[in-house]
Formats: structure tokens, C-alpha cells, sequence
DNA sequence: ATAATTGGTTTACAAATGTAATCTTTTTGT
DNA sequence: ACAAAAAGATTACATTTGTAAACCAATTAT
């Protein structure tokens, strides 16, 4: 089957928070992810559990009674490696379909793609 | 767990060659996938049912002996919503996000947004 | 006409995924 | 010091997914 080892959605979930903060502990984990619905904490558990496996995530010992969790890889990195996945399997690596696409359905705006032009004139 | 019924990976690949080439029997799709690497019959079938299942595609007779697979969803409506799915799974809907991390990339450059916008001023 | 082939349909099975309960070991409240 | 609470770790279980074999009915070759 499958090999890559990839990051699952539920897993991407838990990931986001430990982006945004750096380390955390499985309470503040849990805090953190039930802000918009209440998230079950042995779920949560499993999940980092499963992440350790993978090495994307590491666990440190915090203080006696907790460890904290903190991702091994940047965000910046995954997100290049998921949009290569995405721009190939979608578009065969066509960026140019790809932002067609996105052009046709108006998601991007002229606004938008004249504020990246600045931006990649650096 | 899951309820969108969305299309696998391994179920994409079919989808991608009834996309093509309208309607297919069985065999002219085992052929055509099996252009790169030779496919398995039964694997192929399987998938095809599943979509069945889904309706995504439909099976329609096509002489005594062979049936034709055609899809009953186009390209166009599945890759926006491919689209919109990534798009807010990656970068919480924010298309300019995402294009400055392809920029970043390098996977844009300037010449294809030069075209892009063109083409969005029709 | 009968056997072999082949298409359609069902069933199988391991791995991955989402979800969670159950141990086990520490820590903490009384 | 001992029971209760909680954190870490392991196990469980139903679905989904990738892969394919098995079964059945129709077609075709002999």
C-alpha cells in the first residue's frame, strides 16, 4: 500500500496547533483544538502518539508530571511538500492549470496576482 | 468518521482516463492505465464498482458481451472542488497564501502571471 | 453441445485512519 | 500513607482504501 508516511487529516489538525505554538502540552493541546468543538482527549492522544511514531512530532518531558509536544518539521516545508502533491496529482504539475483553474472559479483576483508580482520582483 | 464519499487516489486515476476518453469499456481502460505499468484487471473493476457505488460513474451496455463506463461528474466541477477543499485544508482559504508559498517555490514565475492576468482581463 | 473464456458482480483481506477505551505508572489531595 | 486523579502508553475497533481473488452468467471456440 501507501508509503510516504504522510500526515493524515486528524493528524493535520494537531500539527496546526503545534505550528502555531511552538510546544505544548496534551492539556493546552486539547484546550487549544476544542475551541470550536470539543475534541476528545484520548483521540488527541492517539493521534500525537502516531505522529511521535512518524517523527513528526517529539515528545519532551516538561516537568515531572507532563511532557510537551513540539513538531519536528517547519510548516514552511510541509506545506511546500503538499503542494507539490497537490500540483502533481491534480495537474499533472501544471502550475499553470492549476492557477487557470483557480483564476476560473475566481478565487483569484487581479488585485491579488499584481501584489505577487511585486512580490516576486523581491 | 468520513461521509463526503470523495474520490480516492487510486479511484483518480480511473476517473482521469473516463475523463478523457468519454467512455470506455473495461478492457480499453485496463489498456490505457496499464501504459505505464501494467494494471491489474480485478484492482481496475474494483474501482470502477466503487465509483459505481458512488455515483460517480455509471455503467451503461454496450453490446451483448461488453458494458461502458462513463462518468457522470465532470473534470471541471471536480477539480474546483478539489480546489476549494485543498485551499482550505492548507491555507484556511487564503488564496493568497497560497500563492505566495508556490512563488516562493519558484514554481511561479512571472511569465505565467503575466499570461494569467491577460487572460483574466478576457 | 460442451468446454473454455471472459465480462460482470461479490467477497476477501491487509494496511491506514478516525475514534476511543483500557491499562500502568505517577502525582497529588486528604 | 493511601486513595483518587491524571498523564503516559497500549490496545481496540469500525471504516476506508488499495489490491486482488472468487463466483456466476453469458459468449465463443471446438
Amino acid at each position: 500500500m501507501k508509503m510516504t508516511n504522510q500526515i493524515t487529516d486528524a493528524e493535520l489538525e494537531i500539527m496546526k496547533v503545534l505550528w502555531k505554538k511552538k510546544s505544548l502540552t496534551l492539556n493546552a493541546l486539547v484546550e487549544e483544538l476544542s475551541k470550536e468543538e470539543p475534541k476528545n482527549k484520548s483521540t488527541i492522544k492517539t493521534l500525537l502518539y502516531r505522529l511521535i511514531d512518524k517523527n513528526i512530532v517529539k515528545s519532551v518531558e516538561k516537568n515531572k508530571k507532563e511532557n510537551e509536544y513540539k513538531s519536528l518539521i517547519s510548516e514552511k516545508k510541509y506545506l511546500k511538500s503538499a503542494n507539490e502533491t497537490f500540483l502533481e496529482k491534480m495537474y499533472d504539475g501544471n502550475v499553470n492549470n492549476m492557477l487557470l483553474n483557480f483564476a476560473e472559479d475566481k478565487k483569484i483576483t487581479k488585485e491579488e496576482i499584481e501584489k505577487l508580482l511585486n512580490i516576486i520582483d523581491e
